[in-house]
DNA sequence: CTGTTAGCGCCTTCAT
DNA sequence: ATGAAGGCGCTAACAG
């Protein structure tokens, strides 16, 4: 049915060591006569080799696997394409699954992308701990940790590539305050995950360096029912409606990325509010952030410099260069745009509050 | 290094067969206490079947390849995530690439996802032609083609889902003229996809109905350097801010999908002009259509019931069973938001217009 | 320069 | 109820 090598080599009346030769390059071993023999074999025939059998015999799959959160999440989707477009560069091919920031379907996935040969998996977790992870590892499976910054009981091995989380958290903080800011809400999802965290923690450093008294209540890290990236909107809007309920309502929001900040805004403005009127500041800076109404201040994350280290660990490892660096922290920038202002405007309306 | 089936036949101190059958579920063909023995080697030695060489040897990979212009477009990722789960359920996995909506791609990718064994692959393209993929169908691809009505000329086999992309156009427009439009725009990219072709012509057939004639310059279609998604929201912005310079500008603005549509609202805010004075319809209604600031009017997909009936396709496929339908065509429905108003304010301030 | 050979890990008749 | 053997399509020594 498809053709095989034994089908060429017949055609061609040659053996399937020199088709396979031919196959990978090793074109002097024959005459150019041959050669050329074997070529029109293979194009009378359309012959394509099954990658399968090779992979089997070589054990190398060249595909690299991605497991992100959720490609529905826009963030997430350009991040994908990056790493996509970086890999095949390169020769290989993306396998992508959607872990739902579930760690149950990150293992299996993982495992999956394992018994399929893939030996190298970038993955966009940010669970604290990997030891759901550690029996893949083990066994030789080179990990790359996507926006999560190491931790001391991580596997060996493992490859870190984030932002400073914390930098992040504490540059949107600190805007706000620059900005008159005193009332500053922070909304995120549950705080499960390291890079929650550790915004969470620059936004405290910001706060405190300006004397500023963290207020509990400001802080909207509430469940629902998962924390998957697919209703991120939903729980920006939940966030901001509750801090904006309190007595003494925040008068910028910094939200733990850009569809949050967006589900925020929406919230704002069923409430008869403006943007900037109640500041808001998201992360990552997707490609919305700057067409959305009014445009989003937000953290950009150096999505380009990130892949090309992710996948450039993996080329190393392949071919066995173990000296590279183990983790690599960027720089996330502050974007200025027009979600956030100073607090005046917001406080002159205050009284409009619907109790 | 990694355990195979003879290191646990071994263990077991029963032959490879045997194990086998416990692997595929033939269970009965061994007394309990035999199974037992191999179930227990193989979690002592962490056991995983590789599927590259259950593959190569059954033929059956148990992926459906998924091709689309772009993840970074949130309606893809969607489209993406939505029939990742509907394989899932079915005990598939999901093989994701990005085309650009470039062709020489696609084929490139549907031949890579042949010949590592995958034989049914849903593709969101909307070109015309299929004639690049003829080789690969022929050989036996199974080809769910999706945003693509069926064509003539199309290789034998293909199945089609899409919407009735003509109706979207028509519908659209015709909110637009029901509101009291006349002058309304058309943006879109080059209309090089049946998708927007067909688009346009339901805009058309709206417009000879309410014996609006059709004014040629109210077509943006310009080309840019590629049409991928990516850049879609630049073309909106783009083809808002050549529409709107005319002498005699639309009211409003018909685009080919929510990316275009939110470039076009910044195109419009940049002029001075809040979105509904100029309206603005969109389509796909993406997660932030919703929350856009002004939430947008647009055709909503049916994107769930589509995956289903996609997947559904492959299952049948897999069973042999042919007698399923080649095509389904499903109806958009128009969600109509606060981006469209009746066109009273944009001509209140239309001698604001900057020259 | 070209061919022979021995697997990669698993599945599946066909025997026993 | 279990085992032996052949082969899926390809690669890579090793001979010739």
């Amino acid at each position: 049915m498809t053709p095989t090598i034994a089908d060429i080599a017949h055609e061609a009346s040659v053996s399937q060591s020199t088709v396979s030769n031919l196959l990978n390059g090793r074109v002097n071993r024959m005459r150019p006569e041959t050669r050329e023999r074997i070529t029109r074999a293979m194009e009378k025939l359309d012959y394509r080799p099954s990658r399968v059998a090779r992979q089997l015999r070589t054990g190398n799959a060249s595909i690299v696997g991605l497991v992100v959160p959720s490609v529905a999440n826009p963030f997430w989707g350009s991040w994908a394409r990056v790493v996509e477009a970086e890999a095949l560069q390169h020769g290989y091919q993306l396998f992508l699954c959607n872990s739902e920031r579930d760690a149950a379907r990150e293992r299996e996935y993982i495992e999956q992308m394992w018994s399929r040969g893939l030996r190298s998996v970038i993955l966009a977790t940010s669970l604290p701990d990997l030891g759901h992870l550690r029996p893949v590892i083990d066994r030789g499976l080179q990990l790359i940790a996507f926006d999560r910054e190491p931790q001391p009981d991580d596997p060996n091995g493992v490859v870190n590539v984030s932002i400073d989380n914390e930098l992040g958290g504490y540059l949107a903080a600190k805007h706000c305050i620059d900005l008159g800011h005193r009332d500053i809400g922070f909304i995120s999802g549950v705080i499960a995950t390291i890079s929650r965290r550790r915004r969470f923690a620059g936004y405290r450093r910001a706060l405190k360096e300006a004397g500023i008294p963290f207020r509990e209540e400001l802080l909207w890290a509430d469940a629902g029912d998962g924390y998957g990236d697919v209703d991120s909107t939903q729980l920006g809007t939940r966030g901001a409606l509750t801090l904006l309920s309190l007595n003494k309502p925040p008068t910028a929001l910094v939200t733990v990325n850009d569809m949050y900040a967006i589900g925020a805004c929406a919230a704002i403005r069923s409430l008869g509010y403006n943007v900037p009127e109640v500041s808001v500041v998201g992360f990552d800076d997707i490609v919305l952030a700057s067409l959305y109404n009014p445009p989003l201040t937000t953290m950009r994350q150096p999505v380009q410099e990130m892949a090309k280290f992710a996948v450039g660990a993996i080329l190393n490892h392949a071919e066995g260069d173990d000296t590279q660096s183990r983790q690599r922290v960027m720089a996330p920038e502050l974007v200025v745009r027009d979600s956030t202002a100073p607090p005046n405007s917001w406080k002159k309306r205050n009284d409009h509050v619907p109790s």
